[in-house]
DNA sequence: CTGAAAGCGCTAACAT
DNA sequence: ATGTTAGCGCTTTCAG
């Protein structure tokens, strides 16, 4: 490989200039940076990563713990980490992949120099990583709102707007009992971030509109089916329904469908199938829009961004890392539509 | 941050004791040993991770290119990248995420020593990067096995074997027109090895059966059950299926489901429902285990090993990097077995 | 069994 | 506008 003498000795220049060439640190004349950009491009060179590192302490590299962990919802985290990486590269910088679940692997990525910064997901309301992470000696952001995050900066997308907005919009269609079908039970259990804010804001809004909200967390598979069927016959009186879980998306949503046509049939023979009537059974998602629009019997979604969630982490990790400090949580939020938008 | 003069001072030794001490490369009296571990343990001593690889030419990083592409598996791939992080800390090497889909992203990780290898996934039958590997100044190993590799070392799944085994079994079990409902139209257009291997099993097993196969790609959605009803008006005497798409299995499952019990009920009824009868339609999954399982319809699986591909993975290339040479290429056999195991 | 010292390839003062 | 040079923190000869 090629070193930056190699290629001062071929432009005729000192190290320094070539130095200052690729920085743009100093003003060099048009006729120098041509020499030495020639001689980049002719001997193919890059700069040692881990020299530069050394000598500027910055490796130009962010950590990001994402979680491999069970029940998540898997699109939504490769998402996540497409945005985070694009977003980066935009910026220059790489993304060193960190997995284990406790501080530790964040903190040994930090305490070696590995990386400048670092991108947190999976965060539980009251993650036990947090006094690390304050602790951490290079700007952290979390993607998930802790209950008690202290000073660390936060983004996420609004979960709990965005359970108040769905109990609002299904009280206001008439509903007066209504449930939240959400992650499973896993993810409830270990009080991950996302799904408790989600619950308090449905649940809430529900009692602000005087209905009745329930939750039910169900598991991310066919079972759901004998989950929410059970709901159904201990209570059949809900009506209003907010699915949080990707995986049992399809599944319940043709569970409803199904049961509604049952229903429509007995009561009224004849009728157009198609038209929703007064006391229908209503399904609103929370979901990646893409992956909403792949499935029948969703009346209307509040699209997950999560591209873009990840776009903003690493955005305002930048931030962070340029010195700047912005806002201590940044939301991003949510809207209703029908799932019939393309 | 404490560096190796700290340690060396506070432990009253060189900083040669203190390297060697780490490294192990020379032997290194009980008294004195203990005496640096301590001072280690006492000011929390992290190598710095430029400093390292800058003298010792090698980073302990591996680059992985993993595919955020739209119609893979998206299941599989996590399991695999999950594989392959955790592989990796257990040889005490990190794991760098590459995104870019052409040679260029891999390029400028090893031209510019972020890398010591590559373990690349998502490969083409006749990939456009293989040239730019092969010239690779860096291990590869490519999880895929292209048409022509060169001399590349390869590790994958046997989805030929897997193809082979499937026709075989739908064969032997007495259907005479099998089905493959297979990758997305996407996937397959862009020649994805798997995908190709997995048809080529197929058929030529199928033909050697002396039974006709069709190959059909779905969407990973709602819409591949218009797909596959269209295919069965078209040719109702296909009673054999394997199905690789885990999106779509579900979906494929129902319908298929959902068929034999009409016609159980139109030819038989009073028979018990779930006795398979003689010109019933056969299911055989190819997919992760775990997923499969939660999916009622579905008579035999071959599982796709994901998390063990990944290790596989980078334990050859961690063979590589030892400078082994193992054989080019290792594909991890199928196995068929009955959907109920648990 | 241990130290001293020469780099590894770069950045950023400190010179002109 | 450019060159000189002192490190950055480590590994690894070379010397005892």
């Amino acid at each position: 490989m090629a070193t930056i003498a190699d290629v001062a000795s071929a432009a005729g220049v000192s190290i320094s200039t070539v130095s200052y060439v690729m920085s743009g640190k100093r003003t060099i004349s048009q006729e120098t940076r041509e020499r030495v950009e020639q001689a980049i491009a002719e001997l193919g060179y890059r700069p040692h990563a881990g020299a530069r590192s050394l000598a500027s302490r910055s490796t130009n590299v962010i950590g990001l713990q994402a979680p491999l962990r069970s029940g998540v919802d898997v699109h939504v985290i490769m998402q996540i980490v497409g945005g985070v990486v694009r977003e980066a590269r935009a910026r220059q910088y790489d993304v060193l992949l960190l997995t284990s679940d406790d501080a530790k692997g964040l903190d040994r990525a930090v305490g070696s120099s590995m990386v400048d910064a670092l991108l947190v997901m999976d965060i539980e309301s009251d993650d036990p990583r947090i006094a690390a992470l304050s602790a951490m000696d290079a700007p952290v952001v979390l993607i998930g709102l802790p209950s008690g995050a202290g000073d660390l900066t936060c983004v996420d997308f609004d979960f709990e707007a965005a359970g108040r907005l769905a109990a609002e919009r299904l009280a206001a269609d008439g509903h007066r009992r209504i449930a939240l079908i959400g992650s499973p039970p896993e993810v409830l259990a270990r009080h991950t971030s996302y799904a408790e804010r989600l619950v308090r804001g449905f649940t809430a809004a529900a009692e602000v509109c005087g209905v009745t909200a329930s939750v039910h967390p169900v598991p991310g598979s066919i079972e759901a089916v004998d989950v929410v069927r059970q709901v159904l016959e201990d209570d059949p009186s809900i009506t209003g329904f907010l699915v949080h879980n990707e995986a049992a998306l399809p599944y319940v949503a043709a569970l409803l469908t199904a049961l509604d046509a049952a229903q429509g049939d007995a009561a009224q023979e004849g009728d157009a199938p198609q038209s929703r009537q007064q006391g229908d059974r209503e399904l609103i998602a929370l979901a990646p829009a893409e992956l909403v629009q792949t499935v029948p019997g969703v009346d209307a979604l509040i699209d997950i961004p999560a591209e873009r969630i990840g776009e903003t982490g690493m955005r305002v990790l930048y931030e962070l890392l340029s010195g700047g400090d912005g806002p201590r949580v940044r939301l991003l939020a949510p809207a209703l539509r029908p799932a019939s938008d393309a």
